[in-house]
DNA sequence: CATATATCAGGCTGACTGATATCT
DNA sequence: CAGATATCAGTCGGCCTGATATAT
């Protein structure tokens, strides 16, 4: 993961968008992981914060975790206290998923790494910079999550 | 992978970052199956090219892929008769690994379809735009790979 | 002796496929 | 019945750790 790379990936788009990715990746985990937490964690307490309690479909389509990752990781979030998973009386195929108290305060703790990381990530940037790229990258999450 | 995500995530960084690194992959992976090959093919095949035969552990510095995976890339490809894997005689530790003529061929066919996919990923961006992408990125990927 | 090289076994996260049972 | 929901089992690429055998 370190030196240089063939000379054609140098400039590549692709190349340089997964490895800077990578190393944004590396960075979340390590920060999650201090907590305790990992990326899918973050992700989904703060769907249930911004959205409130919902089945896991629901969730899965708020949080873009994939429902068969998403049982596991209320699992672990529930045997944490982070959330509670009950079933739903009004339709008994779902289960209500909800954030504990816990959840809320471990969210708020989520949310001051993740903010040091983009500080850490971003680094050698100026602020227009940074506008610039997430600007940037926007735009193409945009296009390729539209369309397809 | 869809919908739109919590709202603390749509404007981060490290999520806008490895959202569009996602698709990325996404594109490379398809383009390369299309040509019945992975990622790892085309870096292994791209160092060769331009280093010239190599051992594995050098191989594996300028590919940036992990010696432990190196091992499997090379059996891949050494079945498709893409590289040749000889022991050295100068130094009886290692193979020398060599792109074979089918090898550059299959690397120009990857180059293309490399290049083609850039487009598609950079599709909604104009050509100074994705110079700044890239310039940016480049500069983000120098300061995490340099001083770590 | 330490070092470099190749190999193997295995783990991890994130994303995905497919089968199944249950309920509406 | 079709459709939605939750679950479980398993795959995959990319990246990584650690152990081992061999040669320098």
């Amino acid at each position: 993961m370190d030196t240089s790379a063939p000379e054609r990936l140098r400039n590549l788009p692709s190349w340089l968008l997964t490895q800077t990715a990578h190393h944004a990746h590396r960075l979340v985990t390590e920060g999650m992981s201090e907590a305790g937490a990992r990326g899918y964690h973050y992700r989904l307490l703060a769907a249930l914060e911004e959205s409130g309690p919902s089945s896991q479909a629901t969730l899965g389509r708020r949080s873009a975790i994939h429902l068969s990752d998403l049982v596991a990781t209320i699992n672990e979030l529930a045997d944490r206290d982070l959330v509670s998973r009950e079933p739903d009386p009004a339709d008994r195929r779902r289960n209500v998923i909800t954030i504990t108290p816990a959840g809320r305060r471990q969210l708020k703790r989520l949310d001051k790494q993740i903010a040091r990381i983009q500080d850490d990530l971003l680094a050698p940037l100026s602020g227009p910079e940074r506008e610039q790229l997430t600007g940037l990258l926007s735009r193409l999450l945009r296009h390729h999550t539209q369309d397809a």
